[in-house]
DNA sequence: CTGAAAGCGCTTACAG
DNA sequence: CTGAAAGCGCTTACAG
């Protein structure tokens, strides 16, 4: 049985015995098919390593079928510095899209490119998942021109009131406030917090205001001499707390927004000769791999990445079928190790 | 302005006012049209924020523009346990498809799963990379079936003679071969092997064999006392340095056959309260980020993931065209750190 | 339960 | 330089 090039339900049709428009209703399990010809189509596509062509079904039901991800990088384009947590996250929504039928495209995007739209309105995609950090102002003009266009997205980031779009992010306040409030449970009173805390990154200022929360109701005012700025790196998180230690503002914990500024601060500490966690406790934020490996392992909060990818497909595909779909918040859980423990 | 969806080609050509396969030949820069309809009909397409239909312009074509990403898991299916050096890979392929204009799908697969061709027969993709580590030998027979169903396809592992297909890979017998040289030169003359050797793992067995030649070079002969099988996993790693020990194999060396590898030894060690570079010099393979994170930093070979995403997308796009291409093995080249410093 | 017909939005010979 | 026509491979009313 030789067909030249790939089958067409043409060609089942022919060997079937049967119109075209049957062959694709058997094919799609139209219940008004004939069982034993269904059966007959059935046999003659599997041995035809036969499969639709997506380009004419998705032509046909002005659809695709695909989902995409936009990645957007730091500014920093070395591969080898992105987060682990989004590594997670991207294998956490591949497989959420896969069990739903979905395909994804995967793009890397500079903040600065002109990303809104390009993939839905090609028909390439159904709809958008954005994630990245970077920083949220430059970005937001963009989303309010997707919303605009009727685009279908969803993104990872703080679910704030007046966002545009639909955000599902994490409990950053709780586990902010949470991981504070052990560090001091654990005797610390002098805690610092490296990284952002402005609008420029929500999920950094939610973290730092939970923080500034458990200090409070521990009766403790945040210094403003302990918040240091820091983005998602080890290097930004190695000069943080080198900064914080020339500075002089004494420390007995740091909580740092993320695990990488976290992983950073470490090695800051460790060249300064201070112990952890006799000297310094440290927590971080995300419950990379790398955490539980290095000695001692590093306190964090966990963010649910299968949960992540999980909310964030379902609700985008119900975006794209036009049911209202609302921002979602997260929970969060505290992973206690060696880093924090009572000095 | 307003259409009603999306606007086509025929909107574009009504408010232009020539025919839609003007508009189709403008926007493909045809060198055919008249510079001034062309500029009329680019300005229109911008202000309607067109974007020519993929799923018709690709039907049309009968191609997709689109490369397929199939990432192999290790049995385990924990997101966390992922190799770090596929995540940069898979950077650097994305980059190197998005360079040259193609689209990126990125799908999980299980070993076991039926993915042989779905994605090039569905129109899907023009053309598959294969990319993950697991038992060589059960996915060699599937390898053949994409080979003889003409499948485009590139996989990134060992490029042995026999392969089926077009192999990228690295010189792993080199990288093998230099950095037991490199522990050699540092005094080191037990050196043990972690990782598996055997035609189920070419490319670990490649390193090994590498491992072997520098030995015999200094005049040692490979001690199969000193060779314990594991995958690419800390666990993996962690367990088989523990049985080392555990066997009273004597040994001041151990080269890893990648970095998940020897980041497990390196605790075991620890915990065993063996020093790092003193009791025993520890080197990896594939130079991960956490190589230079870990105190001391891990001696490794690198892996050129920026050059070996693109090999893998050019190599692929001509092979799609038609062109002949033949198996690659990219150079590595030593990353030398505390943890192979002399004893 | 099945077939003839239309059409999704393009691209590309073909004719002028 | 431009238009009328055909066709890529499907899916889905519509009619029977």
């Amino acid at each position: 049985m030789t067909i030249k090039g790939k089958a067409t339900s043409l060609d089942i049709a022919h060997l079937a015995g049967v119109s075209q428009p049957t062959v694709s209703r058997a094919l799609r399990g139209s219940p008004s098919v004939n069982p034993e010809t269904r059966r007959r189509i059935l046999a003659i596509a599997r041995e035809l390593n036969y499969k639709v062509d997506k380009n004419a079904s998705n032509l046909r039901c002005q659809q695709s079928g695909t989902l995409a991800l936009l990645f957007f990088e730091d500014p920093t384009p070395d591969d080898s510095l992105i987060n682990p947590f989004f590594h997670s996250m991207l294998g956490s929504i591949t497989r959420a899209c896969a069990l739903r039928g979905y395909d994804l495209l995967v793009s890397f995007q500079q903040l600065s490119n002109n990303w809104h739209a390009d993939f839905e309105d090609s028909h390439k995609a159904d709809g958008l998942i954005l994630l990245g950090y970077g920083d949220y102002l430059e970005s937001e003009s963009k989303l309010q021109r997707l919303v605009e266009q009727g685009t279908h997205f969803v993104r990872w980031g703080a679910a704030l009131p007046g966002e545009p779009g639909v955000s599902i992010g994490c409990d950053n306040f709780q586990g902010g406030h949470d991981i504070t409030a052990h560090l001091l449970a654990q005797g610390r009173r002098r805690i610092a917090f490296l990284g952002h805390a402005s609008d420029h990154y929500p999920e950094f200022f939610e973290r730092y205001r939970g923080y500034a929360q458990a200090l409070r109701e521990a009766g403790l005012e945040p210094d403003p001499a302990l918040q240091v700025d820091a983005i998602t790196t080890e290097q930004s998180g190695h000069v943080a707390a080198a900064a914080l230690l020339d500075a002089g503002a004494g420390f007995d914990a740091l909580f740092a927004a993320s695990d990488l500024i976290a992983l950073g601060a470490l090695n800051s500490l460790r060249e300064h000769g201070l112990r952890v966690p006799e000297d310094v406790a440290v927590a971080g934020f995300d419950d990379i791999a790398m955490a539980s490996f290095v000695q001692p392992g590093l306190s964090t909060v966990q963010q649910d990445t299968k949960q992540a990818g999980e909310v964030l497909v379902d609700s985008l595909i119900r975006l794209i079928q036009g049911e209202p779909v609302e921002p979602r918040t997260l929970p969060v859980r505290l992973v206690l190790r060696g880093s924090s423990a009572a000095g």
